[in-house]
DNA sequence: AGGGATCGTTTCGGAGCCGAATTGTTAGGC
DNA sequence: GCCTAACAATTCGGCTCCGAAACGATCCCT
């Protein structure tokens, strides 16, 4: 477990980087988007769409939704379960991972700044 | 300077609080409001349209579609500035500084729980 | 007082996302 | 073989947001 952060440390982290988010140019993700991905990047797999719905308490079409948009940016693809063809098999992308990795270093060095 | 955070240790962190954040059955924000909210409650004041708009690089209109939609959910409203009746001054409010104390509170949270 | 610059807002057409309901496909029990 | 259940995708109408452009109000300078 890490040192601990203060409430006002903790605000800042988190305009800095929701700041870099929105100034770069790369497509900006809702929160809902955002949770996918990280979901799958981050969560053990399998992922499969009414899995992810549940999860994040949202409905199936939105998560559809958010996986043909992320699709279309190249940050993830389906591909459908050969064992139980009902299911769609949510996987990873090496472009998705930049991202998610990027994500991680912009965090990371927000955080390195934070004043005392 | 808090002590260093790795990079999974942040992406996980940002899942988590962003898990939250949707899963939560108040209005969920877009980045740019987010960003909006937490300039307007961590940056000193004043905060006009214009230095909001240029800050986050993101056209005026944006910030005056922002701040209707914040505006109606009590997270923070506007004045004119009398001194220069052209600008606007966007202010906080009770219930949008209660917002943002809970975001860092869970932020916090969940930064606590992170493993090692 | 007049003219130009600087505000924030509004309008416009277009695009994305929302939940509810429906559809098509597949799996599994009888 | 059928019938039901489960899954993802699609359709539908409605809502929000987008940037570019136009607009009205205000200030400042001469």
């Amino acid at each position: 477990m890490p040192a601990e952060l203060r409430p006002s440390q903790a605000l800042r982290l988190w305009h800095d980087v929701t700041f870099d988010l929105v100034r770069s140019d790369q497509p900006d993700l809702s929160s809902r988007q955002q949770a996918v991905l990280l979901t799958v990047y981050l969560e053990p797999p399998p992922h499969t769409v009414r899995g992810l719905a549940r999860k994040l308490n949202v409905t199936k079409p939105a998560i559809t939704r958010a996986l043909d948009t992320m699709g279309r940016l190249g940050l993830l693809t389906r591909r459908r379960d050969e064992a139980d063809r009902r299911n769609v098999m949510v996987q990873r992308t090496l472009e998705g991972a930049l991202a998610v990795e990027r994500l991680g270093d912009t965090i990371v060095a927000r955080h390195r700044k934070l004043p005392l």
